[in-house]
DNA sequence: AAACCCATGGGAGTTTTTCCTGAATTTGCA
DNA sequence: TGCAAATTCAGGAAAAACTCCCATGGGTTT
């Protein structure tokens, strides 16, 4: 406990990073050393500030954060990651852990649970919230395959996935994970085919059913007069 | 300024919470009294704590942020509501002031406008993002004709609203309606434009978000890998 | 090293969408 | 009642997206 902790935060709610960032540097031994907004930002001030550890959320404008961490993982095959994101859902732990994660907590755990789990990663030690019931996936890296088809989607099928279950068109995910049109398109055809569906459209549907996604707060009072 | 100003925090994060807490404590003046996890929490809180604001985030489970400020200005006509979204969208904050919310700022602000829309409601008067650029203030507990842009569409074009929704393909939708595809395509081009959407999936997302569907139980397994 | 999986995209043909146009029918209301 | 506006329906042409098939290169496995 000699050099404090230095840590990256990534996410796109100014707010909440401020918040996160007072939250750690109530423990101390913590320190928040440098912010980003978006996944390409953490890149970058990840090679930047070489932190010892990220917190990370998932949900991020451009190359979401699945790519981000993959891309940190890239360049240092150590990085430290903790994800942080609002997402209870089994398939993204596994698929951030799958990525190169070394954490994963969801932001409904309790504050507490977020200083241990920071505590914990930046020591080299894997720590998934044991709220979220998850059976320890052990060792990062693996990928076992289960009955869910959404789980035996490759990790860039489900990027691509993820982004057009949010309503992007091939176009849109194109540019945002800088890839070809037709690597897109071809994409979506494989997911169709292994979710068994045929539309675009079913897709979003099967996100929400598997709850990727959570219908948001608009409540509706009919034909308003 | 001789009494602190009481706040009620109402957000389903914990963690997020807790940040806004120390966020909101570094200022003077401010004193976060009591905390809500969901709508009913936050009316149940409201009733008995008598906060003189309230911090409303409008992604609850229960019932919504909107109907817990429906709810809460039901009682006290006088409740100054402050909401905080990760939504910039127009009709989020239409919709919060129409239920009758006083301000509205988004996760992605800057953390300094936090505390002046929490300085600004607590006094009574209306704050909304700047950066936003939202036109309507809208004076609150107005009615607007905005309304839900579903409720524009004509009976035909909600039909077939409803079965693309769901998931079905342009052709489905025609052969169930027994009419011509190209008509079908048509519809669905002017219902985007009407809805404000550019994708068949953001269609869907739209259904979601409006409750006009929701995610069912889940068949297989929830808990993969 | 041979065999695979994965990520990436080109080519080409098919299907869907978009945009523009025009018709028949219904509706609103003055 | 009558006429304008709105609604429903659909064709054609060009643009976009979708499929299917194939090829390359980098990792892993065996």
């Amino acid at each position: 406990m000699n050099s404090p902790v230095r840590i990256l935060l990534v996410d796109d709610h100014a707010v909440v990073r401020a918040g996160y960032k007072l939250l750690l540097s109530q423990t101390k031994g913590l320190e928040v050393i440098a912010e980003a907004a978006t996944g390409e930002e953490g890149c970058e001030k990840y090679a930047r500030h070489q932190p010892d550890l990220v917190v990370m959320d998932l949900n991020l404008p451009g190359f979401g954060g699945l790519e981000a961490i993959r891309r940190i993982i890239l360049r240092d095959r150590q990085a430290k990651i903790l994800v942080f994101s609002i997402h209870d859902e089994g398939v993204y732990v596994s698929r951030a852990l799958e990525a190169g994660a070394l954490g994963y907590l969801c932001k409904s755990s309790h504050p507490e649970v977020l200083v241990e789990a920071v505590l914990t990663c930046s020591r080299g030690m894997a720590f998934i919230d044991p709220s979220l019931n998850i059976q320890a996936p052990a060792t990062r890296r693996k990928t076992p395959p289960s009955g869910n088809p959404i789980a035996a989607l490759t990790p860039r099928e489900f990027d691509i996935f993820c982004l057009m279950a949010q309503g992007h068109s091939v176009r849109d995910t194109a540019t945002a994970l800088s890839i070809s049109v037709k690597t897109v398109g071809n994409y979506v055809t494989i997911i169709k085919e292994k979710l068994g569906v045929s539309t675009n459209t079913e897709l979003v549907k099967l996100a929400y059913e598997h709850r990727l996604l959570t219908p948001g707060q608009l409540t509706d009072d009919q034909t308003d007069s």
